[in-house]
DNA sequence: TTGTACGCGTTATCAG
DNA sequence: CTGATAACGCGTACAA
């Protein structure tokens, strides 16, 4: 394992300074004749310089590097927001650190504490934490900060928010309008800002309707985990099957929570949506891989992901902070597990 | 946005020299006394001082940072690689730089050439190019690689295998054992190792039972994309039921493309499994929570990844280079879409 | 157009 | 035990 060239070797290789190699091998458009350039470009590429970031970085207070904090890459709506990040960071020169949090205030702390180490001047959070104190002081010191999910009530915190509460309210519009009545609302624990919007979209839009709520909420607060969505699915569903009496649909908080109400639908026999009518909420690619093909709301993943780390670059370029918030709006996907039973009544 | 304090800082604030301020931050162990020590540690406390790891990464030539190349993070079988990888590194004071190659080879050595850069020593990839040349060189330069999933025919780069000859063998050997004779086999194009294996173990379980192959093979060359296999399956589903006599038993090259065939045949009102048995290949999560639960062959993926951190630490900290290839060993998934039809005949 | 010399923040070596 | 000083690799005033 013999050291690596640096700019001083190929300086002393073309007998020049390294000043000269610098200014030639990082592109400063610094002017140097052309021959000299020419023969250290020729001279590095044959010593196969690679170029040390660190202490370019060093330098210039730069990493050229992203972070992003999610609760887990496991679920498919972080791994897909992560493909967007990756996509345009990559297109502009920038590097993602992933951190799972697994909604866990500390981790995300060491996490957060470790970026700034690495002098990461650019993070993307789904934060799970209420405390906000310290991430606004890390602002304070450079960092470029964009919530992304989870809303942070906080100022100079840039956003891209989802309007959960419109899309709770689309739901369970869409199944009112297909003749249900009884709908029941199964979701993981309401400890959330987002999960409690999309609770109160239900819940407004029976409301209107002059319907009650008829709600299943999970009092576990379980470590993040793809399978305990669809395991607590299937708790929250055989639930609700006892209520009498009984409803026509089911909206769940979440695609693999769906996929729970539904397979538990199934081992009980009951047929959906012939007996059955179940709402998602995501929009993961998975749902139209299922049976039946699951009818739910698209919350824009890959794009929030490509936006996020936009509008990050354009902050850290210091784009004189234009400080605006971006809120998506949800879309229905119109698929096969609702059925309308108005003829039937 | 003020500078950050340095140990200089400190150490002009305490009286003291910056070299005593590093030993006492730095938990270097070297001896200072006990007074100095906590004076130093609380003015930097209030100070809140955040070191900067360049400097030190720089001076002790070695970032804290793992690179992690995959196809694409949006397959749910990378996402648990990276999960472990992620879990070990972060235990042991890493941080995962994540890198999609869209199985393009200049993808990759774009991603390679930055990791080397950024002046990261230890990688874990699965590698979609051809040439190893270029690694082999990089590792000459003081790289660590652990090559997963697909193997990398050199020496001196450690492997983490899979089976997949033996997989595909007991994948085969459990629908003959189901009394299955009409065996398809669709698989995405057979261009890399690990997918030959798979076939190859299909074909010669069906050898050794006096069978012949029926296979089908996707010739597109596909951008990676989840939806894509799903696609696949469902396409090549159509051609296998063109065929006479029809198969009674599907085997897919991975549970997405799984999904599309149970898909196609549940469009075509053929119940799985009572009309076609399915076998999937990866054991990913979601197959749990389809209609049928698919019977499938477990590719340990989370396990995979933390045991490839875990080498990968090994061999940083230069545990002597034990120079090992493991061979992970598949195991089937038994659930609900094969059928046993030996009765019927 | 090129070279000299210093600093980015940290650790390691050598004196004291 | 503590301090001064020289690196690490690079970029950049300033000088020539």
């Amino acid at each position: 394992m013999k050291k690596q060239t640096t700019i001083h070797d190929i300086a002393k290789m073309a007998n020049v300074s390294s000043a000269t190699v610098s200014r030639v091998l990082s592109n400063s458009g610094y002017p140097v004749s052309k021959e000299l350039k020419e023969r250290i470009q020729r001279i590095a590429k044959e010593a196969n310089y690679i170029p040390n970031m660190l202490g370019k970085q060093l330098k210039k207070n730069t990493s050229q590097t992203i972070g992003v904090i999610i609760p887990s890459i496991i679920n498919p709506f972080y791994s897909s927001v992560i493909f967007g990040v990756e996509e345009i960071a990559r297109q502009n020169g920038f590097t993602v650190i992933v951190c799972n949090s697994l909604q866990d205030p500390s981790l995300e702390e060491e996490y957060i504490r470790t970026i700034m180490e690495k002098q990461v001047k650019g993070l993307i959070i789904s934060s799970i934490s209420t405390n906000k104190e310290h991430l606004k002081q890390l602002i304070q010191m450079g960092l470029n900060v964009i919530a992304i999910d989870q809303k942070i009530e906080e100022d100079n915190i840039n956003q891209i928010e989802f309007d959960y509460h419109k899309a709770g309210c689309l739901a369970t519009r869409y199944l009112l309008e297909h003749g249900h009545r009884l709908i029941g609302y199964v979701t993981s624990k309401l400890d959330r800002p987002s999960r409690r919007s999309i609770y109160e979209g239900y819940a407004a839009a029976m409301k209107d309707a002059g319907l009650k709520p008829l709600v299943v909420e999970s009092q576990t607060d379980e470590v993040y985990n793809a399978i305990t969505d669809f395991d607590t699915g299937k708790q929250l569903t055989k639930k609700l099957l006892n209520q009498s009496p009984r409803p026509t649909a089911i909206f769940a908080c979440n695609d693999m929570m769906a996929f729970g109400v539904i397979n538990e639908l199934s081992r009980c026999d009951i047929q959906v949506p012939q007996q059955m009518s179940v709402m998602g909420f995501d929009g993961i690619d998975v749902g139209e891989m299922i049976h039946p093909p699951l009818t739910t709301i698209k919350q824009p993943d890959y794009e929030m992901g490509k936006m996020a780390c936009k509008m990050l670059l354009d902050m850290m370029n210091g784009e004189d902070s234009p400080m605006f918030d971006i809120t998506l709006q949800p879309k229905l996907l119109e698929r096969k597990s609702v059925m309308d039973i108005r003829s039937e009544q």
